[in-house]
DNA sequence: GCGTAACTGTCGGTATACTGAGCGTTCCTT
DNA sequence: AAGGAACGCTCAGTATACCGACAGTTACGC
C-alpha cells in the first residue's frame, strides 16, 4: 500500500511509514481540502462550513439548548458557544434565557438567518459536488457509506459525540 | 440516502437537507474523530498528529527549509513555524540559518526527538488501528484507497497542497 | 426537604489552520 | 549589472476545536 517512496536499501521499513499509509494523516488533509473548497464557493458569505451547518440544524428545529445544538452539530459546548456568539453578532440567531431551565440559553434563528441560509444552500452544494467530483456515482456512494459507518461506530470518541435525532431516530 | 429522519409532511426537502449527506461535515467529524483517539492513545506524550507527522518527515529527511517541510505534511507555511516553534522549545527539533541562501531556516531533528519519534511510534500505530476498526480489511482498504484518489485530485486545493516526495516521485 | 450528583454555560488556556500584509533575500531577464 | 519578480519567513488577525475548572441550576435519592 506504501506508495513507492525513495526507500534507501538498508533503512528498515516501519508500519505506517509513509504519511499516505495513515488514515488519521489522509482524513485531516481530506478536511483541510474541503474547508478550502467550501471558501471558495462561499466565502463570498462569510460563513464556514461549521457556521452553516449550525444554521441548518435552526432552521429546522428552534430554538435549542447549546448542548443540544453542539451534539446535532458534533462539536464541543465550549465551542458551541463561540460559534452561535459570532453567528449572533450578525444577527443570524438569537440567544435568550429559558424561564423553564435557567441554566441553559435557547437559541434561535432569526428570519435573517432563515433567508442568509436559503441565500448559501446552493453554494454549499456545489462546494459538497466539487468536493467529491473526482469519484463516480458508485465510489460517492461507497466514501459516503464508509464515512458514515466509521463516524457512527467511533461516535463516543471525545467530547463532541453526535446525539442528533438522525442517529438515533428519537 | 438521507437517513430516516423525522420528516413532517409538508415539508419540501432540500438538497443535503441533512448533515449526513453532507461528505464536508462527515470528513470534518471523522478528522474529530481521530484526533480524539490520538490523543487518547498518545496524549500521555503531550503530542498532536501533526506534530507528530512533522517528526516523521523530519526522521526520513533532516534538514528542511519550512516551506518543503509545509508542502510535506500538508499544512500552511504560517503554520509550520508555530508547530516547529513548538517542537523547537521541547527539544525535539532545532531551527539554524542557511548559509547558501539566508531566506531559509534550516530545520532539523535531534537526537532526543529521534528517541522521542520511535517511542511514539507504537501508541500512533494503535490509534491509526483503533480507527479502522470498525471496517473490515476489504473496507479499509476501498476507504484508504478513496481517500487518497480524493486527495490527489483535489490537491491544488488551498495554500496546503501537498508536494510530497510520495506524491510525484520527484 | 436536604444534600449530593448531574447538568448547562462560561472562562482561560492551548493547538491547528487560514488570510493578508510586509520584510529581506535570491533569481532571472534584459 | 540593475530592476523587478519570485521566494522564504514572520506577524497580526480570525475561526475551529479541545481540555479543565468553575458557578449556578436542576434532579434525584434517601
Amino acid at each position: 500500500m506504501t506508495k513507492p517512496g525513495k526507500m534507501q536499501s538498508g533503512e528498515k521499513l516501519e508500519r505506517y511509514e509513509s504519511l499516505w499509509d495513515r488514515p488519521g494523516f489522509l482524513v485531516r488533509r481530506l478536511h483541510q481540502i474541503h474547508v478550502a473548497i467550501f471558501h471558495e464557493e462561499c466565502g463570498d458569505f462569510g460563513i464556514t462550513p461549521v457556521q452553516f451547518g449550525l444554521l441548518t440544524i435552526l432552521n429546522r428545529k428552534s430554538p435549542l439548548d447549546q448542548v443540544t445544538l453542539a451534539t446535532e452539530v458534533g462539536i464541543d459546548r465550549s465551542n458551541v458557544a463561540d460559534v452561535v456568539a459570532r453567528l449572533e453578532g450578525r444577527g443570524l440567531v438569537i440567544r435568550r434565557a429559558n424561564p423553564s431551565d435557567r441554566r441553559t440559553r435557547l437559541v434561535s434563528i432569526t428570519d435573517d438567518g432563515r433567508e442568509f441560509r436559503a441565500h448559501v444552500q446552493k453554494c454549499m452544494e456545489i462546494a459538497q459536488e466539487r468536493f467529491l467530483a473526482p469519484l463516480d456515482d458508485e465510489k460517492r456512494e461507497a466514501f459516503m457509506l464508509l464515512l458514515r459507518e466509521l463516524i457512527e461506530a467511533n461516535n463516543d470518541t471525545g467530547r463532541a459525540p453526535l446525539r442528533s435525532s438522525l442517529v438515533s431516530e428519537q
